[in-house]
DNA sequence: CTACCGATTGACT
DNA sequence: GTCAATCGGTAGA
């Protein structure tokens, strides 16, 4: 078997996020989803890497926050159950989202960079021919080269098929991470609320990468139901 | 129905 | 650093 095929198997073997770790605070679990995968079957093979940027928008008091405004026809995923996707367009990009908290609760964590690992050349091919680096540093990037669509509004990412999240496997852990918290990139309203969060030092961050905040990945809250 | 605008990207100064 | 592309969602007439 080849290391290619061994590193697939790791990635499909990777434990699936279930429903309990998205039915959180979602600073929460903007926080808790770095370091953690992102996947996607093309055609049979996996792509994906791991995620290390993120932006949670909030549903109370968040002017940002597509849902600010109550439901409409675009937002109605981030109002249903956690784990689902909520996929928005915006100037010809889509970008993908996680539902959180409880059924109801229209909060969501976008998901802003990751760091390729699988399926690395799947994804060159989508992007067009862009380098490594500058591959999935951005949300509309991500999209493209994992395809994600308006198709996957509504998607379950608990199902672990199609598109989904994992653990990070052992073998790739690494022992201890400084989480940087900053604004939010791009937004026109709010846009002082600290409530963006990246894996400090990590070249497939997007600009920019100040951080007004640092925080250890060990030092992270709880889950509000954990004892 | 029309008008406005953006949780982006890529090209350019 | 600045800025245009480009089009579906949204709000308002």
């Amino acid at each position: 078997m080849s290391a290619l095929s061994r590193s697939e198997d790791m990635a499909r073997c990777a434990a699936v996020l279930g429903r309990r770790f998205y039915d959180d605070d979602v600073r929460n679990v903007a926080a808790r989803i770095l370091c953690k995968l992102l996947l996607r079957e093309i055609d049979g093979s996996i792509c994906g890497g791991v995620i290390v940027e993120a932006e949670a928008y909030l549903a109370v008091g968040d002017p940002a926050n597509h849902a600010y405004r109550g439901l409409t026809e675009r937002n109605r995923s981030m109002f249903g159950s956690p784990g689902h996707a909520y996929v928005y367009r915006i100037h010809q990009q889509h970008c993908l989202n996680v539902v959180t908290e409880p059924e109801g609760i229209p909060s969501a964590v976008l998901i802003r960079a990751i760091q390729p690992i699988w399926g690395v050349e799947i994804m060159l091919a989508n992007r067009k021919g862009k380098g490594i680096v500058g591959l999935t540093d951005g949300p509309g990037k991500v999209c493209q080269a994992l395809k994600i669509d308006l198709r996957y509004d509504g998607w379950d990412l608990t199902l672990g098929k199609e598109l989904w999240l994992a653990e990070l496997p052992s073998e790739l852990k690494p022992p201890e991470f400084e989480i940087a918290i900053s604004e939010r990139v791009g937004v026109t309203a709010a846009k002082e609320m600290l409530l963006r969060f990246f894996i400090f030092g990590n070249e497939f961050v997007s600009k920019p990468r100040h951080a007004r905040k640092l925080v250890r990945s060990t030092d992270l809250p709880s889950r509000h139901d954990d004892t």
